[in-house]
Formats: structure tokens, sequence, C-alpha cells
DNA sequence: ATCAACTTACAATCAAGTAAGTAACTTTTG
DNA sequence: CAAAAGTTACTTACTTGATTGTAAGTTGAT
């Protein structure tokens, strides 16, 4: 838990090899989880010593961080050049991400794994996924604001409330999902729980929930 | 990964002892995941050693299935004489599950942290979670299936849809509130996706996510 | 006297990290 | 432009420290 080095990383094999790596960590700490996964695992993975990956990345904390970090940075060049989209389109980026993910298990799985974990004692993912879903809400709020706008109402107090749970129904369909991939339909479920609530904040129905106010005696 | 004993069990001390271990096992389990956290912090806890843990249980995968087990144990005790609720009553009872869960911060991020890292390779949770949200699943459908029933609703095809949505609302507002308890409100969020998806099912909205279909040219 | 509930002691791994060495490549320099 | 010097990308070997599990012994209760 010490080690660091990086400062030149100049060569363009060398960064071939760290993003090897990083592949690896991925798959690893995927199936493992972070504690469980071992440099070896990884070093294998690679055709390496597990000294090997100290000295790209100086300790195995670290090797998350950049992790985390790599993973994002490729999702963000994925969508490069069509920014980030903004209100309604944003909804629907989500579902598509939701479809396109039922045919990646993998890194599904890893941020399944990894996100969780992050919450236990000193886990060094931890500030990343603070920051993630503080990050995503806010993208979302946003969008909502100004899906709201456009239409004139005034946006209500449910939006924070809506922000959380779209990202929270999404992670949780995929731990189902991986547990039982033929009892949940990653994709389908996404999209009806997305639309259930935008619509609940676009257009607030009475709660169905609401006890029947004593209906009859007794 | 080997022995077992289990058989006579008989004075109530030493049930007691078990019980002692069981809680320490959640605490430790749920602070640090199952692959980090040991048996020794388990034995600190409750004053022995970790061989006196294994005369216990056998195993560490053996203890950690008790502990879910037991754990499931208890929360269908709390509910005794209640029976479990159905109909709409279950959705009414699931918003009351999350309004307590905001204040036991430890069994939820036990549960929380156990699920994701039980779809991991070989791990020994998975078995208990397959099964456990099958049967939340089914539940929640019977649930769906008289509410409908009772409002002469032909049952809609998104059933199975939500509920898987609304397990997964429930548990990933779970994560978010424990990387962030200011930022995110457990209960009121839980309680207002709940709402949202029962209401989708039961009074379906056109999806707000539909194209506006080609509204001008290009 | 027996048995359950432990403890002590040990076995067998195994993991992360460090240190030092080596081969290849890059840069500096005369 | 070639030889020297330095740097990078590793490997081997080792340290340190844990961790689960086992075996055998001890103590107190029934």
């Amino acid at each position: 838990m010490t080690g660091q080095r990086r400062q030149p990383r100049s060569r363009p094999e060398t960064l071939a090899r760290r993003r090897d790596i990083l592949d690896a960590a991925v798959e690893t700490f995927g199936s493992k989880g972070f504690a469980a996964g071992t440099l070896q695992d990884i070093a294998d993975q690679v055709g390496m010593t597990h000294a090997g990956i100290l000295h790209h990345f100086g300790s195995k904390d670290q090797l998350l961080i950049e992790v985390l970090q790599h993973r994002d940075d490729t999702d963000v060049a994925d969508l490069e050049g069509q920014h980030i989209p903004d209100g309604m389109p944003l909804f629907r980026h989500l579902v598509r991400t939701a479809f396109v993910n039922a045919h990646r298990a993998g890194i599904v799985q890893a941020y399944a794994v990894l996100s969780a974990e992050s919450v236990t004692d000193g886990h060094p993912g931890r500030p990343f996924f603070e920051k993630r879903y503080r990050t995503l809400r806010a993208e979302v709020a946003h969008a909502f604001e100004v899906v709201c706008a456009e239409r004139g109402i005034t946006e209500p107090a449910t939006v924070d409330l809506a922000c959380a749970s779209i990202l929270a129904v999404m992670d949780g369909l995929q731990v189902q999902w991986l547990l039982d991939p033929t009892a949940v339909d990653l994709a389908r479920a996404s999209e009806f729980a997305i639309e259930a609530i935008v619509s609940a904040v676009l257009s607030p129905q009475p709660s169905p929930l609401a006890e029947p106010a004593s209906s009859a005696h007794n």
C-alpha cells in the first residue's frame, strides 16, 4: 500500500501494455472482486509476473483506481463527438445503455461488484464511486430540469428522488440479471422502470398505495 | 473449505453463543465483505479464538451460509403473527421496510455488499441470493396479480418487469445511500419509486420517451 | 467418565510489496 | 554516427505477515 511511480510514460508500446493490464484487471476484479482477485491472476492473463504489474502501477490499490478511471475514459470516448445528451435524449440514452449492457456481462459485473464492495471499510474505489454517483445524479437532474422547462412544468420536488431511483434500478437490475439472466430481462426491465419513473415526475398520479380511507365499517 | 459438524446442538448457552458469533459475522462481513472479513475479526468481537468459531461452524463458507439463513429467519420472526402481507399491503410493507432500513445501516450494508459479492466466482452466498430474489420476485408478482384482480384489470405483461424493478430500486438506493447518506433519502426515494412502478403497471401511460415522431423537416 | 466448548500450536498456503539484477532500448556525447 | 550512459520493462528471489483449517490437549459441566 505504498509505492507509486508514474511520470514520463512515453513509449507507445508501454501504454499498450498498461492497457492490457487494465483490461485483465477489469476481468479479474469483475469475476472475483477486488479483495479476492489477486495480482497473480492478472499477471497470468497478460503473461508476466505480479511484480511486473507493480512496476507499472505501484500498488494494487492504485491499479484499481486506474482501472475505474480508465473505463470511465473509455466510455466517454465511445460517445465522443456526440456530446453527452441532455433532456429527454438522456433518458433514451440510459435505456440504450441498458440494451447494450445486456451483451456485456463482463463490464456490467465489474461495476456491480466493485460499486457495492466500495462501501466497505477503507475500500480504494470508494471515492470514485461517491463521485460517480454524485455526477450521474446531477446529470439526470439536469435532464429533468430541461424536460420540465420544455413542458412548462414547475420543476417538481420529486426530481431528486427520481434521479437516485433511476440509477438505482439500473444497478439493482444488473445484480439480479447477473445472478439469473434467464429470470430477468435487463434491457426491457430497465426501460420499463425508467419510463415509469419519468412519467411519475412529469405527470404525477395519486399514490396507488394510499389506504382505502376507511372504506367500510371497522 | 472442508469440515462440517452440527448435529446435537442442545445446550441453550451454546445456542446463545452461536447467535453471538452470527451477529458478529454480520457486522464483519457487512463492513468488510466476505472475502476481506476474517475469522479473526469475528473471533475478537466475541472474545474467542478463530479456532473456536470453526468449532461451531466448521468453515468460513458454512458460517456465511448460516449468517444469511439466520437473518432471514430473524426477519421472518419479526413479522410472525402478522402473516406475510399480500396485494396492496405488500407494497406498503416494502415501503415501511425502507423506512425501517434507514435506521439500520449495518444490516443494510451487509445485504448490499454480500448480494453483489455473491455474483463472483464460486461465492458461497450465491445460491442463497439466487433463491432469495426468485422468491421475492414471485411474492411481488403475486401481490400484483391480487391487485389487478381486485380492480378487474387483465394482468398486464409488465408485471414481471415491475417485480424485478421494485426489488432493484430498493437495493440500488441502498448502495447510493451507504456511499452518501446525506445525498440520498433512502426511505422517500424508495417510496417514490415503488409508487411510480406500481402506477405504471396499474394505469400505464404512453411512454414519455417516445421520439417526437418527426415533428419538423429534416 | 464423557462430552462439549473451547485453547494452543501448527501446517500449508498465499498475498502484497521490495530489492536487486538483467536485457533491451533510448539518449547523450565526442 | 558510434560508444557510453542512462532508463525502462521487466524477472527472480525474498520478506513479512496473514489466513483458513487441523490436531491435540485442557477444563468444566452433567
